[in-house]
DNA sequence: CTTTTAGTTTGCACGGCGTGCAAACTTGCA
DNA sequence: TGCAAGTTTGCACGCCGTGCAAACTAAAAG
């Protein structure tokens, strides 16, 4: 007698292969991105070096752009993840500092790291600054319900444009310095500065 | 005997041109956007209403997205234009606060308004994302040489992150409320927005 | 005024992009 | 086993962005 019926897996066959495709995208994408120029390959190349057709390349992003910024959205999709995991009635900066000093294996930091790196030229920066707005209407929302009914739009709006905006200036400050050190030295010192960012902005810039 | 050999102009006729039909272009993309979405038109269609060829179009725009965000660059180096205009023993942050009241005549922030309902579209979106970032940097050169010299370099960064994020989300807010309207009553607001952003940056965000 | 020089516009051509569509194929389920 | 639903693929088409060389135009020199 078989055993019985199990619920359909949480994560089906199908979604396994179109995660694994996904990844195997956005991971050719980058390592062209490692020896060569935007301009200096193309979708049929990644493609090809992913094992899949020029046209499903376009089934999962709209340009090499994209794939390589798929690497940043998910690096603060956990951050986003981190900061709704604490407890809701922590003051909500309190939370912003565990949720940043939480994150990030090595690994996902080496990636955002060389990701600050590779993506000097305009064309993927535009998709790196886009994924930090999609990051801040998604904390927004957080913020909404975290903060205290009534609060104010701007306050919210403010209060996150200021915090991802300097989080932002951070992680550029800290690659300036150790480029793509990601020895745990060099991760504490991020978890550092970040830290410090938020202080800032808890208590102001005085001048 | 003729009038003594002027200097030749500031502007010569060659800057002039250029200058016009640089206009014409932004204009004719910034026109269609109104009518249309973003992919029911073509760089044809814009080079033709500017009166140029499509060759031309190109060599002053990279894009319709580019000429679109051209507004909005040139909103913010106004901004920049102010704020280095401010006395620079003055704290910078209340040189901040002046600059951003002084600035926009009505047309300017007639056409922020609309350029923020008009770029609802990512690809658009991208651009104006990298026309704030622009001013990020911009803005980081005047504040080093505005704070006292060896100020951290974290500090000066996550400022102007929290600046530029903050008021851009302000921008947000007020656009939110008051749609396209540019009346002096709604422009009265946005600098009360403003203003109220850049105290809270410098007092900090209690909770 | 004429000639020269430098800067600007244009047409052309080419490779690459992004998408609609329909056919092949794969997975899930009865 | 066979059907339904989801996924990949090839193809074709229009549009994009750029190098190049020829036409044109403003500015400077003679």
């Amino acid at each position: 007698m078989p055993s019985p019926a199990l619920p359909a897996p949480a994560v089906s066959r199908r979604e396994l292969n179109k995660a694994a495709t996904r990844d195997a995208i956005a991971e050719a994408a980058l390592n062209f991105l490692r020896t060569r120029e935007l301009n200096e390959f193309t979708v049929d190349d990644v493609a090809i070096a992913a094992g899949v057709s020029r046209r499903t390349f376009f089934n999962y992003f709209s340009s090499v752009e994209a794939a390589v910024a798929s690497f940043t959205q998910r690096y603060l999709d956990s951050v986003i993840a981190e900061l709704e995991a604490r407890p809701s009635d922590e003051p909500i900066l309190e939370s912003a500092q565990f949720a940043l000093s939480a994150v990030g294996s090595p690994r996902d930091l080496a990636i955002l790291a060389e990701t600050f790196t590779l993506t000097q030229d305009p064309a993927l920066g535009r998709f790196q600054l886009q994924a930090w707005d999609d990051c801040s209407i998604k904390i927004t929302e957080v913020a909404r319900h975290r903060l205290p009914p009534g609060t104010d739009e701007l306050y919210i709006n403010a209060l996150v444009g200021a915090v991802v905006g300097s989080c932002r200036a951070a992680v550029g400050v800290w690659f300036s310095q150790r480029g793509a050190d990601t020895s745990e030295d060099s991760l504490a010192q991020l978890r550092e500065l970040l830290g410090t960012t938020i202080s800032l902005i808890r208590s102001g810039f005085a001048y």
